[in-house]
DNA sequence: TAGATTGTTAATCGATTAACAATC
DNA sequence: TAGATTGTTAATCGATTAACAATC
């Protein structure tokens, strides 16, 4: 198989939650024009972005809907179940843990961590409980975790991802405000709020800009 | 000025941040092979990438640190304040007015809104209150509100975006789960959670594998 | 002045779009 | 069978990298 770029594995979930809708609204079949008047793609982008992993479709009918949406949905890894857990109990730890829709497509919030005494063992979020932090590598051990959530400061995330790393640890989902540099075979997915916002403002200065 | 790609708009964040740490670490002045070395890109790139705006650097210097900060900064809309309202006071909403920096950057959160009256009246947010869902239009038209951060589902987030589109709003950092479907003229920045997360996972499946 | 490093042009590489034969 | 639509090759477009003259 070759090579899949950047670009083709960012429009996967996106492709899966169009699909996502059809299922819900009971459409069976959809081609790949309809498919790409749905979401501002060209049919031709979608068909070779498809054809990376397969022939999913069929030549005078196009795609059966469940069936594509199972199989993207293998691509992404959403058939197995993820053990994760969230360090830093925070506002945005806690925003995480809520996010209703992560169980259903096999993610298994095991715990939280926090370093706030007046957290750890006294309050669960979404019936999970919130651990000391200086247990947590112990944990991360014994409880086979592959995915870490980083809702933490950059200091502290950056300090606790090198020891998970070294205990085995090899994939983050960071959103602390800082690349954590680790070498190749360990994953990191970044969300840097911070940065999205600015798009954002650059957007609209440029709006500004053009006005004048 | 030639167009602008969306690759260097989402680069131009990252570099403000990187020359933001040099500027703490008292650094004058950078290469761009200093700064392609840090931050794992090319010096190529970097030099491309900042002549889209102008000639900021010297040659046989390279950039001034403070100088070339201040500029993207500029470019990024960060010397202009942008008045912004979170809907959906829930974990996320609160932790996206929690987030610290964002005040020190420009960015003034003058309101909440929520429709959980536990909440209207009764708790204030990092010093900002929490404001009845149903007041929004007036207090959007009265405040003069540039941007509006939708944290709420996506149901309710599509609703209240019409709305808000209808008197005015031109920009939205939307974490709903779905793409608000505005011409081109209204600015959507997407926050994507979920799709963050299963990229990861898409890596996580694609390593196993490659192992296999 | 000599050395360093930018700004910028040209070359390469990769991603998107177009076209159409294959085939359901 | 005829019509529809995929899978796939070829053409185009855009982004990245390399190279080097300009210049501080």
């Amino acid at each position: 198989m070759r090579k899949i770029s950047k670009a083709v594995i960012t429009r996967l979930p996106r492709y899966y939650r169009y699909l996502d809708e059809l299922i819900q609204q009971d459409v069976e079949r959809v081609s790949s024009k309809e498919l790409s008047d749905m979401m501002n793609v060209t049919a031709s982008q979608i068909r070779q972005d498809l054809n990376n992993f397969g022939g999913f479709g069929q030549q005078g009918y196009g795609y059966n809907v469940k069936y594509l949406y199972d199989e993207i949905g293998k691509l992404l890894g959403l058939d197995v179940t993820h053990k994760m857990i969230i360090v830093g109990a925070g506002n945005l730890g806690q925003a995480i843990a809520n996010y209703g829709n992560f169980r259903n497509r096999g993610f298994e919030i095991t715990a939280l961590f926090d370093k706030n005494k007046d957290l750890i063992g006294k309050k669960t979020v979404n019936g999970t409980e919130i651990r000391d932090i200086s247990t947590i590598i112990d944990y991360v051990k014994n409880e086979n975790i592959e995915i870490v959530a980083l809702a933490l400061p950059k200091g502290p995330a950056t300090d606790i991802a090198e020891k998970l790393v070294e205990c085995g640890v090899k994939a983050f989902w960071n959103f602390a405000h800082t690349d954590l540099g680790f070498s190749d075979d360990i994953i990191v997915e970044n969300v840097h709020l911070s940065e999205s916002l600015m798009k954002l403002t650059y957007r609209i200065s440029e709006k500004a800009n053009k006005n004048k």
